[in-house]
DNA sequence: CATGGGATTGACT
DNA sequence: GTCAATCCCATGC
């Protein structure tokens, strides 16, 4: 079952956090999130500080849906809109554990490692096969899905540290972890 | 309308 | 460690 938009009407640290041990499901395939960045309004980092533009508008808008943008003309960067409507802010999925699909995902990726496979934002969206025309669309009813992981009461212990790729704002401990997870990007905190 | 800069990745030195 | 690929879009004239 799938979180209600009360799960996402919530500040965005606190998705964040708790986002670490869900599952994201797509055409069949999924994994587990192991590692999440917070993006808020409030700070030079998040695309929402701008204000409302046409790229922003996802942003602002409902929470509990997918914001996706192209980044460096190349990458699909898959985030889940947070906090009431009207506040720019989104946790970016940065790595996934693999679970249903791997051979699919491979032959998407290529032949890597299965740590590898989800192992970064970019990494993620094309072993899932999400895209740019998924921008705007219900993490709760799809075609993107967020759920509960299986994991049990509370999820995997996580770790804080900085975030990364960015030049702003790069002291805010925004970026979450699952402990000792080797599907985690690098750097690992 | 022209310009410049990325919430990245993979290949290469 | 360095670096290019590639394109959306915010900004400024």
């Amino acid at each position: 079952m799938s979180f209600g938009t009360e799960f996402y009407a919530r500040p965005v640290l606190e998705v964040a956090r708790d986002l670490i041990g869900c599952v994201v499901e797509h055409h069949g395939l999924a994994g587990t999130i192991v590692e999440t960045e917070a993006y808020h309004e409030s700070e030079p980092a998040c695309h929402a500080f701008v204000g409302v533009t046409p790229r922003t508008r996802t942003l602002f808008g409902e929470p509990g849906v997918a914001y996706v943008y192209r980044s460096y003309g190349i990458h699909a960067l898959l985030n889940a809109v947070c906090e009431p409507a009207g506040v720019g802010a989104a946790v970016l999925i940065r790595a996934l554990e693999p679970l249903v699909g791997i051979e699919e995902m491979r032959e998407r990726r290529g032949r890597v490692r299965v740590q590898d496979l989800c192992s970064g934002p970019g990494k993620l969206t094309q072993a899932l096969g999400v895209e740019l025309a998924e921008n705007g669309t219900s993490l709760i009813d799809g075609p993107v899905v967020i759920r509960r992981g299986d994991g049990g009461q509370g999820g995997p212990p996580v770790v804080e540290g900085t975030r990364i790729g960015i030049t702003k704002a790069v002291d805010l401990r925004w970026r979450f972890c699952a402990v000792g997870n080797s599907h985690v990007s690098r750097p690992r905190p």
